[in-house]
DNA sequence: CTCCTCTTTGACTTTTATTGACTATCTGTT
DNA sequence: AACAGATAGTCAATAAAAGTCAAAGAGGAG
């Protein structure tokens, strides 16, 4: 089980996540890239492909002196429902492009409101934005 | 009786999961391929066909720089699939009766056979169960 | 032999990772 | 206020996988 780079990354800052007291951490770019011997924006490349919202993470940054990287893990109340917001209205966009049926739109709102609500929130995050993508593949085809 | 090279990469496969502590394998298409001196679809093929939930295994790859194919073998108490197939006529039954309307079916029979086909399986069951009381609970609604 | 199904192959596509040059934005000093 | 230095971000090039698809081949059943 050989990981790249960027999964060794992507495991140690999860790790520092967890084992922090409010699953938040701030980390400087640079040295980062120093322990991990790569360049800096490998740093950006890993937080920006693993850490997105949909994953359930929200990072803040600052340039300059003293700049930083913060990672925060959401605690599901606020993020969970905004991915969900935002699949819902991503429904919604289909529907009024006609890419939905008024009928299917009102079922998949209603799942998503009721049956999906109940998993587990890591699970929920994936299946919501694999929904999304799995909702472009169906109004795609022919 | 002549054992195809699909054949013979299949049992290396199944030896190799069996053996492992967690069964679960994670392979690297490419080198794969060289073992069995063969063209790297050749891999995809055997696993595509040799590997599907029907046959009680999971597939899981990643593409570009240190990808992998991960195949995990899980067991189906009570037949995995079979969840999704009794979902599936479940809904059909529904449409039948016009509860739902063939877009609505559609659109969810799609969303099943691919949307939620690559969950781990535990969530997948629970999902399809829940996925069929909302259902009931959906089109007994005024 | 003929047809059909399963296998094998390879050209082309898509996704993911890595790197580095260039850009933007801070902080602190003069 | 202007500048210098320290950070982080962006983007595009390159490489390293795996996936797709259709054409060609091989073996059996009739």
């Amino acid at each position: 089980m050989k990981r790249s780079l960027a999964d060794r990354i992507e495991q140690y800052l999860k790790v520092l996540i967890e084992r922090s007291e409010d699953k938040q951490i701030e980390i400087q770019r640079v040295e980062l890239a120093e322990t991990f011997d790569c360049v800096p924006s490998q740093v950006t490349y890993v937080i920006s492909t693993r850490f997105t919202e949909m994953e359930g993470y929200v990072t803040e940054s600052r340039r300059g002196g003293k700049g930083y990287v913060r990672i925060s893990r959401y605690h599901l109340e606020n993020g969970g429902s905004t991915v969900r917001k935002e699949l819902v209205s991503f429904i919604d966009k289909l529907m009024q492009e006609d890419a939905l049926t008024t009928g299917q739109s009102d079922l998949l709102k209603y799942l998503i409101n009721s049956s999906f609500i109940d998993m587990p929130p890591e699970y929920r995050i994936r299946l919501f934005k694999q929904l999304r993508k799995t909702l472009v593949d169906y109004v795609n085809m022919d």
